[in-house]
DNA sequence: CTAATACGAAACCATTTGGTTTCACATTAA
DNA sequence: TTAATGTGAAACCAAATGGTTTCGTATTAG
Protein backbone atom coordinates (compact mmCIF):
# COMPACT_ATOMS: atom_id res chain seq x y z
CA UNK A 1 0.00 0.00 0.00
CA UNK A 2 2.67 2.56 1.19
CA UNK A 3 0.26 5.73 1.13
CA UNK A 4 2.92 7.98 -0.29
CA UNK A 5 0.85 11.09 1.00
CA UNK A 6 4.34 12.64 1.72
CA UNK A 7 3.95 16.41 1.39
CA UNK A 8 7.98 16.24 1.41
CA UNK A 9 10.21 13.89 -0.76
CA UNK A 10 11.96 11.59 1.17
CA UNK A 11 15.20 12.42 -0.72
CA UNK A 12 14.87 15.87 -0.51
CA UNK A 13 14.06 15.46 3.50
CA UNK A 14 17.44 13.80 3.95
CA UNK A 15 19.07 16.17 1.54
CA UNK A 16 19.89 17.95 4.80
CA UNK A 17 22.55 16.60 7.32
CA UNK A 18 20.89 17.86 10.34
CA UNK A 19 18.32 16.06 9.25
CA UNK A 20 20.28 12.80 8.81
CA UNK A 21 21.82 13.68 12.02
CA UNK A 22 18.23 13.38 13.32
CA UNK A 23 17.38 10.40 12.00
CA UNK A 24 20.33 8.76 13.44
CA UNK A 25 19.61 10.02 17.22
CA UNK A 26 16.15 9.15 16.48
CA UNK A 27 16.82 5.18 15.89
CA UNK A 28 18.03 5.13 19.70
CA UNK A 29 15.04 6.07 21.24
CA UNK A 30 11.74 8.65 21.27
CA UNK A 31 12.79 11.50 22.34
CA UNK A 32 10.73 15.07 22.94
CA UNK A 33 11.60 18.10 21.23
CA UNK A 34 13.58 20.06 23.94
CA UNK A 35 15.88 16.77 24.70
CA UNK A 36 16.60 16.24 20.90
CA UNK A 37 17.00 20.10 20.52
CA UNK A 38 20.14 19.73 22.72
CA UNK A 39 22.10 17.65 20.49
CA UNK A 40 22.23 20.54 17.96
CA UNK A 41 23.62 23.92 18.02
CA UNK A 42 20.51 25.63 16.57
CA UNK A 43 17.46 26.24 17.89
CA UNK A 44 14.83 24.37 19.28
CA UNK A 45 12.82 25.85 16.84
CA UNK A 46 14.85 25.22 14.19
CA UNK A 47 14.81 21.62 15.01
CA UNK A 48 11.64 21.95 15.35
CA UNK A 49 11.31 22.34 11.69
CA UNK A 50 13.50 19.80 10.90
CA UNK A 51 11.41 17.19 12.68
CA UNK A 52 8.27 18.11 10.59
CA UNK A 53 9.70 17.97 7.42
CA UNK A 54 10.76 14.45 8.41
CA UNK A 55 7.14 13.84 9.71
CA UNK A 56 6.09 15.02 6.68
CA UNK A 57 8.14 12.55 4.74
CA UNK A 58 6.71 9.91 7.00
CA UNK A 59 10.48 9.18 8.31
CA UNK A 60 9.24 9.93 11.87
CA UNK A 61 6.21 9.68 13.96
CA UNK A 62 5.32 12.03 16.79
CA UNK A 63 3.36 11.50 19.59
CA UNK A 64 1.84 13.99 22.50
CA UNK A 65 2.68 12.84 26.02
CA UNK A 66 1.40 15.50 28.10
CA UNK A 67 3.07 18.87 27.04
CA UNK A 68 5.77 17.12 25.43
CA UNK A 69 6.13 15.93 22.04
CA UNK A 70 8.13 12.74 21.35
CA UNK A 71 9.39 11.94 18.02
CA UNK A 72 10.72 8.17 17.20
CA UNK A 73 12.55 6.62 13.91
CA UNK A 74 9.73 5.36 10.92
CA UNK A 75 12.59 3.96 8.84
CA UNK A 76 9.80 2.39 6.28
CA UNK A 77 10.08 5.31 3.57
CA UNK A 78 13.68 4.80 3.11
CA UNK A 79 13.10 1.40 0.83
CA UNK A 80 12.43 3.91 -1.73
CA UNK A 81 15.41 5.07 -1.61
CA UNK A 82 16.78 1.29 -1.33
CA UNK A 83 15.01 0.53 -4.47
CA UNK A 84 16.14 3.73 -6.28
CA UNK A 85 19.76 2.65 -5.08
CA UNK A 86 18.41 -0.72 -6.53
CA UNK A 87 18.58 0.07 -10.19
CA UNK A 88 22.31 1.76 -10.36
CA UNK A 89 23.74 -1.38 -8.15
CA UNK A 90 22.67 -3.36 -10.87
CA UNK A 91 24.14 -1.21 -13.50
CA UNK A 92 27.69 -1.25 -11.73
CA UNK A 93 27.08 -4.77 -11.26
CA UNK A 94 26.32 -5.34 -15.08
CA UNK A 95 29.60 -3.16 -15.97
CA UNK A 96 31.98 -5.94 -13.58
CA UNK A 97 30.38 -8.85 -15.29
CA UNK A 98 31.13 -7.10 -18.65
CA UNK A 99 34.72 -6.13 -17.23
CA UNK A 100 34.85 -9.90 -16.00
CA UNK A 101 33.70 -11.21 -19.49
CA UNK A 102 36.71 -8.86 -21.02
CA UNK A 103 39.53 -9.85 -18.67
CA UNK A 104 38.78 -13.98 -19.42
CA UNK A 105 38.26 -13.35 -22.90
CA UNK A 106 41.61 -13.12 -25.19
CA UNK A 107 40.58 -9.88 -27.44
CA UNK A 108 42.60 -6.65 -27.40
CA UNK A 109 42.16 -3.86 -25.17
CA UNK A 110 39.24 -1.78 -27.77
CA UNK A 111 40.82 1.27 -25.38
CA UNK A 112 44.17 1.37 -27.11
CA UNK A 113 43.54 1.09 -31.03
CA UNK B 1 40.80 5.90 -1.17
CA UNK B 2 38.26 7.56 -2.63
CA UNK B 3 39.42 11.45 -2.68
CA UNK B 4 35.55 12.57 -2.01
CA UNK B 5 36.79 15.95 -3.08
CA UNK B 6 33.29 16.73 -3.99
CA UNK B 7 32.19 20.46 -3.73
CA UNK B 8 29.09 19.06 -3.94
CA UNK B 9 27.20 16.14 -1.66
CA UNK B 10 25.09 13.15 -3.04
CA UNK B 11 22.85 13.54 -0.58
CA UNK B 12 21.89 16.96 -2.01
CA UNK B 13 22.94 16.08 -5.30
CA UNK B 14 20.14 13.30 -5.36
CA UNK B 15 17.11 15.70 -3.53
CA UNK B 16 16.19 17.07 -7.12
CA UNK B 17 14.21 15.30 -8.82
CA UNK B 18 15.41 16.16 -12.42
CA UNK B 19 19.41 15.08 -11.40
CA UNK B 20 17.72 11.84 -10.40
CA UNK B 21 16.43 11.71 -14.28
CA UNK B 22 19.29 12.99 -15.09
CA UNK B 23 21.31 10.10 -13.39
CA UNK B 24 18.89 7.21 -14.87
CA UNK B 25 19.03 8.76 -18.62
CA UNK B 26 23.10 8.45 -18.25
CA UNK B 27 22.86 4.76 -16.92
CA UNK B 28 22.04 4.12 -20.87
CA UNK B 29 24.79 5.74 -22.62
CA UNK B 30 26.97 8.74 -22.84
CA UNK B 31 25.41 11.64 -23.73
CA UNK B 32 26.16 15.14 -25.42
CA UNK B 33 24.37 17.89 -23.74
CA UNK B 34 21.89 18.98 -26.23
CA UNK B 35 20.54 15.33 -26.50
CA UNK B 36 20.28 14.92 -22.83
CA UNK B 37 17.93 18.19 -22.62
CA UNK B 38 15.56 17.20 -25.10
CA UNK B 39 14.41 14.72 -22.99
CA UNK B 40 13.76 17.92 -20.11
CA UNK B 41 11.29 20.54 -20.38
CA UNK B 42 13.79 23.04 -19.19
CA UNK B 43 16.54 24.96 -20.89
CA UNK B 44 19.44 23.50 -22.00
CA UNK B 45 21.36 25.75 -19.88
CA UNK B 46 19.37 24.59 -16.96
CA UNK B 47 19.76 21.01 -17.47
CA UNK B 48 23.65 22.06 -18.06
CA UNK B 49 23.75 23.60 -14.54
CA UNK B 50 22.33 20.02 -13.02
CA UNK B 51 24.86 17.95 -14.95
CA UNK B 52 27.84 20.49 -13.41
CA UNK B 53 26.36 19.59 -9.89
CA UNK B 54 25.68 15.83 -10.49
CA UNK B 55 29.81 16.27 -11.58
CA UNK B 56 30.99 18.17 -8.76
CA UNK B 57 28.83 15.08 -6.62
CA UNK B 58 31.34 12.98 -8.79
CA UNK B 59 27.86 10.98 -10.15
CA UNK B 60 28.49 11.77 -14.12
CA UNK B 61 31.85 12.35 -15.57
CA UNK B 62 32.26 14.89 -18.80
CA UNK B 63 34.32 14.47 -21.44
CA UNK B 64 34.97 17.21 -24.52
CA UNK B 65 34.86 15.75 -27.97
CA UNK B 66 34.97 18.13 -30.43
CA UNK B 67 32.40 20.80 -29.89
CA UNK B 68 30.18 18.54 -27.77
CA UNK B 69 30.91 17.63 -23.85
CA UNK B 70 29.60 14.59 -23.24
CA UNK B 71 28.35 13.03 -20.28
CA UNK B 72 28.17 9.44 -18.29
CA UNK B 73 27.39 7.96 -15.19
CA UNK B 74 29.73 7.52 -12.61
CA UNK B 75 27.80 5.12 -9.71
CA UNK B 76 30.66 5.11 -7.33
CA UNK B 77 29.61 7.80 -5.51
CA UNK B 78 25.94 6.26 -4.76
CA UNK B 79 28.03 3.71 -2.30
CA UNK B 80 27.70 6.15 0.23
CA UNK B 81 24.16 6.30 0.00
CA UNK B 82 24.10 3.32 0.36
CA UNK B 83 25.74 2.93 3.36
CA UNK B 84 24.10 5.35 5.30
CA UNK B 85 21.17 3.28 4.38
CA UNK B 86 23.15 -0.09 6.06
CA UNK B 87 22.88 1.58 8.99
CA UNK B 88 18.79 1.87 9.12
CA UNK B 89 18.69 -1.63 7.41
CA UNK B 90 19.91 -3.13 10.45
CA UNK B 91 17.86 -1.02 13.04
CA UNK B 92 15.06 -2.45 10.76
CA UNK B 93 16.48 -5.97 11.12
CA UNK B 94 16.62 -5.57 14.60
CA UNK B 95 12.96 -4.47 14.98
CA UNK B 96 11.93 -7.20 13.17
CA UNK B 97 14.02 -9.38 15.10
CA UNK B 98 12.54 -8.32 18.26
CA UNK B 99 8.78 -8.53 16.98
CA UNK B 100 9.88 -12.18 16.20
CA UNK B 101 11.37 -12.91 19.55
CA UNK B 102 8.03 -11.08 21.01
CA UNK B 103 5.22 -13.08 19.05
CA UNK B 104 7.16 -16.26 19.65
CA UNK B 105 7.16 -15.71 23.61
CA UNK B 106 4.14 -15.96 25.76
CA UNK B 107 4.55 -12.46 27.43
CA UNK B 108 1.90 -10.04 27.86
CA UNK B 109 2.05 -6.68 25.37
CA UNK B 110 4.06 -4.25 27.67
CA UNK B 111 2.70 -1.62 25.56
CA UNK B 112 -0.97 -2.47 26.86
CA UNK B 113 0.72 -2.42 30.41
C1' DC C 1 -3.72 30.15 41.88
C1' DT C 2 0.79 31.13 40.00
C1' DA C 3 5.08 30.12 38.00
C1' DA C 4 7.74 27.29 35.12
C1' DT C 5 8.12 24.21 31.26
C1' DA C 6 7.40 22.40 26.46
C1' DC C 7 6.17 23.53 22.34
C1' DG C 8 4.20 25.48 17.78
C1' DA C 9 2.93 29.52 15.02
C1' DA C 10 4.13 33.77 12.99
C1' DA C 11 6.88 37.18 11.19
C1' DC C 12 10.99 38.13 9.46
C1' DC C 13 15.73 37.60 7.14
C1' DA C 14 19.87 36.08 4.35
C1' DT C 15 21.29 32.62 1.34
C1' DT C 16 20.64 28.99 -1.86
C1' DT C 17 18.29 26.96 -5.62
C1' DG C 18 16.40 26.24 -10.05
C1' DG C 19 15.23 28.66 -13.74
C1' DT C 20 15.66 32.20 -17.70
C1' DT C 21 17.80 35.09 -21.42
C1' DT C 22 21.71 36.95 -23.59
C1' DC C 23 26.39 36.75 -25.07
C1' DA C 24 30.91 34.96 -26.31
C1' DC C 25 33.73 31.30 -27.91
C1' DA C 26 35.28 27.09 -30.04
C1' DT C 27 34.54 23.65 -33.47
C1' DT C 28 32.73 21.90 -37.67
C1' DA C 29 30.24 22.22 -42.20
C1' DA C 30 29.53 24.59 -46.69
C1' DT D 1 35.96 32.34 -45.18
C1' DT D 2 31.54 32.25 -43.49
C1' DA D 3 27.67 30.20 -41.35
C1' DA D 4 25.85 26.94 -38.22
C1' DT D 5 26.28 24.16 -34.12
C1' DG D 6 27.36 22.94 -29.17
C1' DT D 7 28.24 24.77 -25.08
C1' DG D 8 29.53 27.55 -20.74
C1' DA D 9 29.54 32.02 -18.39
C1' DA D 10 27.15 35.97 -16.69
C1' DA D 11 23.51 38.57 -15.10
C1' DC D 12 19.32 38.35 -13.37
C1' DC D 13 14.92 36.65 -10.92
C1' DA D 14 11.32 34.31 -8.01
C1' DA D 15 10.75 30.87 -4.80
C1' DA D 16 12.42 27.71 -1.41
C1' DT D 17 15.36 26.85 2.54
C1' DG D 18 17.33 27.15 7.02
C1' DG D 19 17.68 30.08 10.51
C1' DT D 20 16.20 33.61 14.21
C1' DT D 21 13.25 36.08 17.72
C1' DT D 22 8.90 36.90 19.75
C1' DC D 23 4.53 35.51 21.30
C1' DG D 24 0.60 32.49 22.66
C1' DT D 25 -1.04 28.41 24.65
C1' DA D 26 -1.31 24.07 27.03
C1' DT D 27 0.35 21.28 30.73
C1' DT D 28 2.56 20.46 35.04
C1' DA D 29 4.86 21.79 39.54
C1' DG D 30 4.78 24.52 43.86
Amino acid sequence: MVASSAKHDVFQAIADPTRRKLLKLLSHDEMPVTAISSHFPTSRTAVSKHLRILADAGLVKERKVGRETRYKLEPEPLNELKDWLQFFELYWQNKLTALKLFVESDVEDPSQK
